[in-house]
DNA sequence: AAATTATCCGAAACCGGTTTTGGTAATTCA
DNA sequence: TGAATTACCAAAACCGGTTTCGGATAATTT
C-alpha cells in the first residue's frame, strides 16, 4: 500500500541511492533522470517517509511547545495564534510543531527532556518565561537549539522574542498621568514569570519620569484572575486612599477591577480608570470596553520559528533578540480624572446613602415609561 | 555527546541487539541482564530515539490535528483544553501531538494527506465536521485511522465523539417555550459545518414536540460572529413581528443579540430572552451573563484521543460512537417572557418616544446623586 | 589515437533502532 | 550418562531513507 523509495527505483528501473539524489538535487544526477524520477514521484504519490529520513539527518523536523494548561491566565487567546504564527514560519521549513501539555511544572521540565532525548523534537520554543527559568537549565545542558517568548536573565545567550512591554506600561501610566491620575495602583500578574517585573518597571520608570513627588503607587502581584482583581479593587477603593487609576499586567484582572468599580456603582472611565494589557477578547465585551494593549500574538510565533529555524539549520548562526511593541486600543475604560483620591474616598462613602434614594428615582422612571 | 544503543551496549559488554529485547521486555533475556540494562539506561539517559524506532514499526507516535485559524467562531476557548485532553490520553501510548494549521480549505487538505504519507503522524483527530467532509474523503483512500469530533453521515464507518447538541437545544428551546416565549429566533451558526443542523433539529424537534400550533420559529444562517449576531437581532427586533426568545448556535451570535437588545434600550433576560451554546469566557463577563450551555473541552479532548489510540494499536479494533451532555449555565440572559411579540412590537416603536423624556429623568437623577 | 576529464549512476555503507535466526551453555529428562 | 530441552545472547537482516565510493561511458584535450 504504502510506496518506498525503493518501489520507486524498481518502477523506473533505476537504484534507489540515484532516486534519493535526484530528489534531494544532487548535480551528479542528469536532468532527464531527475524529470523523470519527479514524474513517477508525482504519478505514484511518493513521499519520503520523514521518519526514514530523520534516522540519517539526526533531524525530526518538529519543533516543540509545551503548554502548562492550569494556568489558566496565559493560555487562553494567545494560543491560537502564537501556534497559527509558528506553524507557519516553520512549514517553510517542512517542519511541524510538536504540542504537549503538562500537568506540573516538574513533568514540563521532564517532558522538555524527553522529547528532545527521543528526538521528537530538534528544538524549543518557550513562552511565559519565568526567573531562571529551569527549562533553559535543562535545555542547555542537552545543547537543544530553543527560542524564547519573552526575556529572562543572561538575554546575550538565547534567541529570543518579544514586546517591549517595559515601554507599554510607561505608555499606559503617563497616558493615566496626563488624565491628571495621581493615586495608581499596579496589579501585577504571576510573580516567578518575568513578564511581571518588566511591567512593573515601566510603570515605575513613568512615575519617576514624571515625578514632581505627588504620584503615589500601590503595586501587588499574583493578581491573576478576574475574581483576583475583583477582590483587590474592592478592597483598595474603599480603603482612605482609593487609587483612581489602575494598571493592570493581565486583561482578566483588569476585567475584575471594572467589575469592583461596577459593584460601588461608579463608572470606569469617568470615576476610576483602567488599562490592561494582552488584548483578550472579552475585553471588548466588557462595558466599558478595555482600554489594553492589543499582542500580536500571530507576529509572535511566526517570529519565534523563524528564529528556531535559523538556530537549527544554519550553523554557527548567533542567537537574536527583538523587541517590538504592542498597539494600544484606547477604549472606555480609561480616561481623565473626575476626583482625587481624597474626593473619591468621600464619594464612595457617601454612596451608599444615596443609593436609597437613587432606587426611588429609578423606579418612578421605570413606572413613566411603563406606561 | 548523544547516547545511542550501541553506546549503552559498548558500555556493558552486550550486543544491541540484547540491549533492545531488554528493554523491550522480551523474554528471552535474563532477569539480571534486563536489570543491569535498565540501571544503566537510567544511569546515562539513554532513551531510545523515536525516529529510529519509527522506521522498523512503522509509527510516529504522533497523532495530527490541523486547524483552521481564520475561521475564527471555533479557535478561542475550544483550542487550550481540547489541546490538553488530547495530549494527556495520548501521552500515555507515548504519543504526541503534531499540530499544524492552514490558511484555506485546499491547503488543509493536502496537510492531511502529506503529513500522513510522511509519515509524520499515525491517525487524525478532525474536529469541526462538516457534511461531507473532504478530509474524511482523502483519509479514508490512505487507510489513515481518524476519529471525528463531530458527527457526520455515515456515522457507523468512523469512530466519532460528539455532544448531544440535538438534545441541548431541544432542552433550551423547551426552557424558553416553559417560560411563555411563543416568538423564537434559531441564528444558525456556518452552515456547512454538521453541528448547524443538529443544533436547529434540536429547535424544531422542541417546537414540534409542543406545539399547540402557536409557536412561530425564525431560522436564520451564518451569524457566526458577534456583529452578525448584532445585526442580524437589531433587524429582527424592529420588525412587526419581534421574537421574545434568541436561540444562537454560538455563544459569539448571542453576544451579538445581546448587544442589540440593549442598543434599542430593552433589558436582555427581560424584555427578551437568549441562550446561547458553548460556554465561552467572554459570556460570563458580559451584562447581563450569557444563559448557555458549557461544553467540556478538555473530556472531547481526551475522548477523541482515547478513541485514536485503539484505532492504531488495536487491531481489528471497532469504530465507535459517544455521546455526552453539556452542561446548563443557567445565568441572567433569559427568563420569563414579559411581553409578547406584538406588544414587544409596540414597545420597541414607542420607546424612542419616550427616551427623550427618560433622558430627562436620567440627568435630573444624576444630578441629585451628585449633591 | 591515446590520455584525461566529466558525467552519470550502481553498489554499498550507514543512520539507530527492532526482530529474526542460530548457536552455545546450562538444565532437564530418559 | 547421553539426548533433548531450555535459557540466553551474539550476529545478522531489516526498516526506508541518505550519502559515499568507485566504475563505466562519453566527451574533451593533447
Amino acid at each position: 500500500m504504502k510506496i518506498t523509495i525503493q518501489d520507486l527505483a524498481d518502477h523506473l528501473g533505476i537504484s534507489k541511492g540515484t532516486v534519493s539524489r535526484a530528489l534531494r538535487g544532487y548535480a551528479d544526477v542528469s536532468a532527464s533522470t531527475v524529470e523523470r524520477v519527479q514524474q513517477a514521484a508525482k504519478e505514484l504519490g511518493y513521499q519520503p517517509s520523514a521518519v526514514a529520513q530523520g534516522i540519517k539527518t539526526g533531524l525530526a523536523r518538529s519543533v516543540g511547545l509545551i503548554l502548562l494548561p492550569k494556568s489558566r491566565a496565559a493560555s487562553r487567546p494567545f494560543l491560537m495564534q502564537f501556534i497559527n504564527g509558528i506553524s507557519t514560519s516553520i512549514a517553510k521549513h517542512g517542519y511541524t510543531l510538536t504540542v504537549a501539555t503538562a500537568q506540573s511544572d516538574a513533568e514540563m521540565l521532564e517532558l522538555h527532556r524527553d522529547l528532545f532525548v527521543q528526538r521528537k523534537v530538534d528544538g524549543f520554543i518557550l513562552p511565559r518565561t519565568m526567573h531562571n527559568d529551569p527549562r533553559i537549565q535543562i535545555l542547555d545542558q542537552l545543547k537543544a537549539p530553543l527560542v524564547l517568548y519573552g526575556q529572562t536573565e543572561n538575554l546575550t545567550q538565547y534567541s529570543w522574542f518579544d514586546i517591549n512591554q517595559v515601554e507599554c506600561f510607561r505608555r499606559a501610566t503617563t497616558r493615566l498621568l496626563d488624565f491628571g491620575h495621581r493615586h495608581l495602583a499596579f496589579l501585577g500578574g504571576d510573580a516567578p514569570l518575568f513578564y511581571n517585573s518588566l511591567r512593573r518597571k515601566g510603570v515605575e520608570f513613568s512615575i519617576r519620569e514624571f515625578d514632581r513627588g505627588e504620584v503615589q503607587l500601590k503595586v501587588f502581584e499574583n493578581i491573576t484572575t478576574v475574581a483576583d482583581g475583583l477582590e483587590c479593587a474592592l478592597r483598595l477603593l474603599q480603603s482612605s486612599q482609593p487609587p483612581t487609576g489602575f494598571l493592570c499586567a493581565l486583561d482578566l484582572s483588569a476585567l475584575g477591577v471594572i467589575r469592583a468599580i461596577k459593584q460601588l456603582e461608579l463608572i470606569p472611565g469617568e470615576h476610576v480608570s483602567v488599562i490592561g494589557y494582552e488584548g483578550i477578547p472579552e475585553g471588548e465585551f466588557s462595558e466599558p470596553s478595555l482600554t489594553t494593549f492589543e499582542v500580536d500574538q500571530y507576529e509572535a510565533g511566526f517570529q519565534c520559528g523563524v528564529k528556531l529555524m535559523q538556530l537549527i539549520h544554519e550553523k554557527g548562526a548567533k542567537v537574536t533578540g527583538t523587541l517590538t511593541m504592542a498597539a494600544l486600543l484606547e477604549r472606555g475604560s480609561d480616561g481623565p480624572v473626575r476626583f482625587n483620591s481624597s474626593e473619591l474616598a468621600t464619594f464612595i462613602r457617601n454612596r451608599k446613602r444615596l443609593l436609597s434614594s437613587q432606587e426611588k428615582l429609578h423606579r418612578m422612571t421605570e413606572k413613566s415609561l411603563r406606561n
